[in-house]
DNA sequence: CGCCTATTTGAGCGTCGTCAATCCAGGTGG
DNA sequence: CCACCTGGATTGACGACGCTCAAATAGGCG
């Protein structure tokens, strides 16, 4: 009998180290450590001295930089095999957010200190790495320009488009506080602007089910 | 008689590649391309694909989306040390930004393909990329944090608190078109929030010198 | 000295944030 | 399995901040 948990674990690791050899994530298990947890459970706070890099393997995580009461703001929404804590490599710094759970999930953590080390055993994390921060700079970019430059209903539309669908139908992953914050609104904000998306007849929404009527409108929207 | 110009390149280059000794950095100049570039020339655009990743050594470098017209939105005004150009370490992507210089200046080219290689050679080359890109994501976490939730004369208080000063005295390094951008306001907006600053006895504006007079409520108003 | 561009100033408007009340859903416990 | 209940979501009214358009002024570079 094949030894199915195992299994669905080679599965994930292969998609988050896409391009990766299997000897080589073999390596990448022993070099870091893997560890659980549990929604809403903090991963870390802003201000904190980080030591460890992360590597997010299952689940959901945001990055938030915290107000006195709530979240101020959410930074990023981040999926498997998304890198962050990043502020462990900048020696020095402090985390300017806080990472907390958004689901039961795993990680790695990668303990600095000996990233010179793992690096050099593990070949091709090297570039894994430069990788993935460079797509977290291009998000990040992507953010600033949507933010600055398009209006709400744009936004809206925008992070509608880019969730995955099955056939029309798409199901919003996160509470709608949670995706307004990620896209700079207020979640009133948010709530008429997808009443102005339905009106217009592009979409409909029951709850956070949303089905797409005419995508080719809604991207033209965005532009 | 001492090679000047040497004596000069190698303070520079201690400065950009700060905690690497002078054999790390003798390596790093066999290893990567030296170039020099005049204000305005245009070192990518946004859509290329890039095959080098680039560290600016001298003279400043601003990132814009650009729009048909002139440019959207600055997204980053680089100073010696700053890495760019990380589409490169992505796989299939294009760049989101075009890259300008905003004076002569010098960088260094490192061709992606013989990163690895690179890597592997110059020892703590490494750690200091990886270094570098956590810097550029904190920005872009900061800049996404300031736009969203800070008042126009909040982000304009910061960014003249920010800029080096000589005692109580600034001088900005740019066009007032190009720091609004920067800060996600229109040039009319930048020129009235200044005003307001001055109007409230914190600052004195003539031209592009600017006099801090009361740092401390600046600090106070961007909090 | 003169042109060209950057910056400033003014007036008016629109989008989105704020505050407050109500509606709804999903999770919990009986 | 259903009713409750709490927190999320929606709707409405209103105001402010910053954008847009337009014109005047200042400043830099030939």
């Amino acid at each position: 009998m094949v030894d199915t948990s195992a299994l669905q674990s080679l599965l994930v690791y292969q998609s988050v180290f896409k391009g990766m050899s299997k000897s080589q994530i073999a390596w990448m298990l022993q070099a870091s450590e893997l560890q659980d947890f549990k929604k809403g459970e903090v991963l870390f706070e802003r201000g904190q001295v980080l030591s460890d890099l992360f590597v997010l393997l299952t689940g959901h995580v945001k990055l938030t930089i915290p107000a006195n009461d709530g979240e101020r703001k959410v930074v990023a929404l981040l999926n498997p095999g998304d890198v962050f804590g990043e502020s462990s490599l900048v020696p020095g710094s402090t985390s300017l957010v806080k990472a907390q759970a958004l689901d039961n999930g795993s990680m790695f953590r990668i303990c600095v200190k000996d990233l010179g080390a793992t690096v050099d055993r593990v070949s091709g994390l090297n570039l894994w790495l430069l990788s993935r921060l460079g797509i977290r700079i291009r998000e990040h970019i992507h953010d600033i320009e949507s933010v600055t430059y398009k209006s709400a209903a744009q936004r809206v539309a925008e992070y509608v488009l880019q969730q995955p669908r099955q056939g029309d139908e798409t199901k919003l992953k996160f509470h709608k506080r949670t995706i307004a914050s990620k896209l700079g609104l207020q979640p009133e904000t948010l709530s008429r602007s997808l009443k102005q998306l339905v009106q217009d007849g592009l979409i409909s929404v029951k709850g956070s089910r949303i089905k797409v009527h005419d995508e080719a409108a809604l991207r033209a929207l965005v532009t």
